[in-house]
DNA sequence: GTCTGAAGTGAGAACCAAAT
DNA sequence: ATTTGGTTCTCACTTCAGAC
């Protein structure tokens, strides 16, 4: 089988004027260089180096060989620049899908940074609330907000991040005090979609256990953004994650 | 999966020849 | 006689295919 590293220890000879120059300019035994050029030699039944104990000399078919080999080496030494230039910055097509909320309240600005600071990278970003088929529709990335424990999948699952789902209302909306979440009932509820027949909030209880608290919601959305609005517009009492209402909650908006 | 033998490979010593 | 460069030989190690 032919091995290229042949015609590099064919030009590094020819080079270094000798096998035993080339030898330790190579940092390898000359008798292995010199069982590699016989070799060579004898797969192209032909003489590349005339050589006697004292004298070296590239023969007339060994000078053209090596004409070759140097324009072989020059075309190896670009594919490895290639190979380099590519790999010093990002490069490509990236395809994501994200759910809308999370890209108004999160990743829009986080997306616009990465992309600012990457300019050889293409994004294409589906902003959509529907569950993709991230092999079969091409996505590399599906950004993806899930209630644990998280289902097996074939896919590579990171956790970016968790944030704790809370109950939270307008003030508008709080007359009196809630003293019981009983009390809850008496005000008007806010759910994700889509519609069921029956609505719950999961609350956690005092000792770590978990409460289904069922309600009727008012109004049911597909869509964390539009919930948010309108539970600051008073319209109902909703579980919304705390990432999206820290600044409200700051604001003594909700 | 493990064992065994053949084939291939590499490193270094030994050898030979030529120059100084 | 000594030094230097190229070749050959030997041994150790690795790889691979076949048998069990």
């Amino acid at each position: 089988m032919r091995d290229l590293n042949d015609l590099y220890f064919f030009v590094q000879t020819v080079d270094n004027g000798g096998f035993a120059p080339a030898a330790r300019s190579l940092g390898m035994p000359k008798s292995r260089l010199s069982r590699r050029i016989a070799m060579l030699e004898e797969r192209l039944g032909v003489r590349l180096l005339q050589r006697t104990t004292r004298r070296f000399a590239v023969t007339e078919v060994g000078q053209e060989y090596y004409r070759h080999c140097v324009a072989m080496l020059v075309e190896a030494d670009a594919a490895d620049e290639a190979i380099a230039q590519l790999q010093a910055e990002p490069r490509g097509l990236i395809r994501i899908a994200c759910p809308s909320a999370l890209v108004y309240f999160q990743f829009g600005d986080m997306l616009g940074r990465f992309m600012a600071a990457n300019p050889g990278i293409e994004l294409h970003l589906d902003s959509t609330n529907r569950r993709v088929d991230v092999i079969g529709e091409g996505f590399d990335v599906a950004i993806r907000a899930r209630v644990p424990p998280l289902e097996d999948s074939d896919l590579v699952m990171k956790i970016l991040g968790n944030s704790r789902l809370r109950l939270v209302a307008s003030p508008k909306l709080l007359n009196k005090p809630l003293l019981v979440p009983a009390d809850l009932a008496m005000l008007p509820s806010l759910d994700l979609g889509p519609p069921q027949r029956e609505h719950a909030w999961l609350l956690d209880g005092p000792d770590g256990t978990h409460v289904r608290m069922p309600h009727r919601p008012r109004m049911v959305v597909d869509d964390m953004v539009a919930l948010c609005f309108a539970t600051r517009n008073a319209v109902g009492v909703a579980q919304i994650p705390t990432m999206m209402i820290g600044d409200a909650l700051d604001r003594g908006e909700l």
